[in-house]
DNA sequence: CTGAAAGCGCTTACAG
DNA sequence: CTGAAAGCGCTTACAG
């Protein structure tokens, strides 16, 4: 047995162009296909490569040719329904331009200020960053938007005065519909409404969607209709059993998000009451879960899959000095089941 | 307003060594806390720092310093309810020992033979590798292993004779406890198993679990009793249907894991048959839903997100040049309710 | 405690 | 179609 090497070092370009007997600059023209290269010499440079087991070095690349290759995305946290379709429409997307996907999930956005160099996600090493919902402090991302670096925000309006592209869907719009169900086919006209976590631009819109609806049919609004919710199945199941010890006043609930609406229905079954002929219950997203829920809740889609693929498409663009649509609104869907009072078979 | 400039280039090292009047050298012994440096020295380097809003280069570094300071993963594709804590416990992991997390979705490891560069992740652009399941081919864990390139692999085993950690956790002694709970409290002798995908190893020790129970018991073992479930619910309600058509002659299912006991249970609900009575149901992961099914899960808690944390841990370990243990299994724990049989209440 | 200089492994005008 | 050489922005012995 040789003596074993302490680094058994890999090679590298040099190597290889020494063995195919070329220079590196034909080796990497022959890698990356940059310029026309004889056929006959390129098969003596693939030969190398593939008795080498060469691969390029990444950090080596980027440095030359100042591009990493390489997207950012910034995350709240990784939890709940909403996360694994996001993530899987983002990652697809990435891909499928030609760049790898680089995580943080930033518990604590604030925890960054003052600190020397804030972020492991940055232009040090990424193209350019997609920033979910408040996951970054604003002024990171003015810092970010100010230097030129391209910056795609998914779920959440840009700051005061910065255009940067935003991507999301029409959550006003679904939450309008949804409601306008509520009123014109059911009859309901005492309705309440279960918010997300404060500062969610998602559920603020929800929320707008939820008013205009009561407006556009001469309801009265009452503000002790809308209570926390926080897209959390847990945090809505103790509202609502706070709501039932104070007195239920209303005919149907608009819960924020599917799972908050499941935390409703727990609390609900508990307490003894039938959905919907008690109360009825209405959610948002769709989550898989939904159709099999007893009853199957009735929600709106929400392609949430399909903004992290169209907000991966915006990015590139941007890196690649194209134009970006300022914001995209995907459109959401409404679908009908059984928590709402509607009969449906299947 | 001054004339554009193209490309507004990053201040570099030198611009802030230039500012701070002292070498490059310097600038990078007080960023990287590498050496002494006078402390009047060190805070002339920070003004300048501040001053130019310097972010040190990631390749530059990279390339320079022969570590990428990241780690990769990778994972066959982005579903189910196992995978969001499983990330959060890797990004969590990652995190804290000072590593950005690179991901990478595979959703068809055969794709990828005979490519010239075949994965977007690897010793080019990584310090070290988790591969979950069987997201890579075991002809690439080979070849990374033999160069001595770090891994850890997540829920599976390695190829034969090779000797890479694996962590995970029991499986089989979780399944056991369960089916033991089964046979002995509740006396079922009749119990069905649904599989997970074809080659998974978390459902492969799982049935082992199922059937060493059934042995030491004195139980016949029925192969008709096992049935493809797939860890999906529509897999598995599908299944279920076509079992009851065939005439289902068992007492209780133990479906692979949570997210196939929701389609289970949808298809005895839509049969009309009551769950425990008819069937008992059990389940395998705990994921936060199962609580709040009707009836409540009886499940086997597994710390998906802690073999997240444990599997970064020991990649660290094994990039630091320190020893990693070859197999961790962390321990799982039954969770009575109600879907088995039991009175639970609350 | 500090600096001059080599070197990391590529890419890319420039020249031929 | 190909090569010599500069340069990307850092880190790190080596010397003092």
């Amino acid at each position: 047995m040789p003596e074993t090497l302490k680094t058994p070092s890999r090679p590298t370009i040099s190597d290889v162009a020494r063995r195919a007997g070329v220079s590196t600059a034909t080796v990497s023209r022959v890698i990356n296909r940059a310029a026309p290269v004889a056929e006959e010499t390129a098969q003596r440079v693939w030969a190398a490569v593939d008795a080498l087991g060469y691969t390029p070095s990444a950090p080596a690349r980027m440095l030359a040719s100042d591009r990493t290759g390489t997207i950012g995305l910034v995350i709240p946290e990784i939890s709940g329904d909403f996360f694994a379709p996001m993530l899987r429409g983002i990652e697809n997307g990435v891909r499928d331009l030609g760049y790898d996907l680089l995580i943080y999930a930033n518990p604590n956005p604030e925890a960054h200020r003052g600190a020397k160099f804030p972020y492991p996600l940055g232009e040090h090493n990424t193209d350019g960053m997609m920033v979910f919902t408040d996951s970054l402090e604003e002024e990171e991302i003015t810092r970010l938007h100010r230097i030129g670096f391209p910056l795609v925000l998914l779920h959440r309006m840009p700051p005061p005065g910065l255009d940067i592209p935003s991507v999301g869907f029409s959550n006003k719009f679904g939450a309008r519909l949804l409601i306008d169900h509520l009123i014109e086919v059911h009859g309901y006209r005492r309705i309440g409404f279960l918010a997300g976590p404060p500062n969610n631009e998602d559920s603020h819109w929800r929320e707008m969607g939820y008013r205009e609806a009561l407006e556009a049919h001469g309801l009265e609004f009452d503000p002790a209709w809308v209570r926390a919710g926080g897209f959390d199945d847990e945090v809505a199941q103790a509202t609502m059993v706070d709501w039932l010890r104070d007195g239920l006043d209303i005919q149907a609930v608009f819960s924020g998000d599917d799972e908050s609406a499941l935390g409703v229905m727990v609390a609900l079954r508990e307490a003894g009451l039938r959905i919907p002929e008690d109360l009825a219950v209405v959610g948002f997203d769709d989550i898989p879960l939904s159709r099999h829920l007893t009853p199957p809740l009735t929600t709106v889609r929400a392609p949430i899959e399909a903004a992290g693929v169209v907000a991966a498409r915006q990015l590139a663009n941007l890196i690649h000095g194209e134009i970006a649509d300022s914001l995209t609104l995907l459109p959401t869907e409404l679908m009908i089941r059984r928590s709402c009072g509607c009969h449906i078979y299947k």
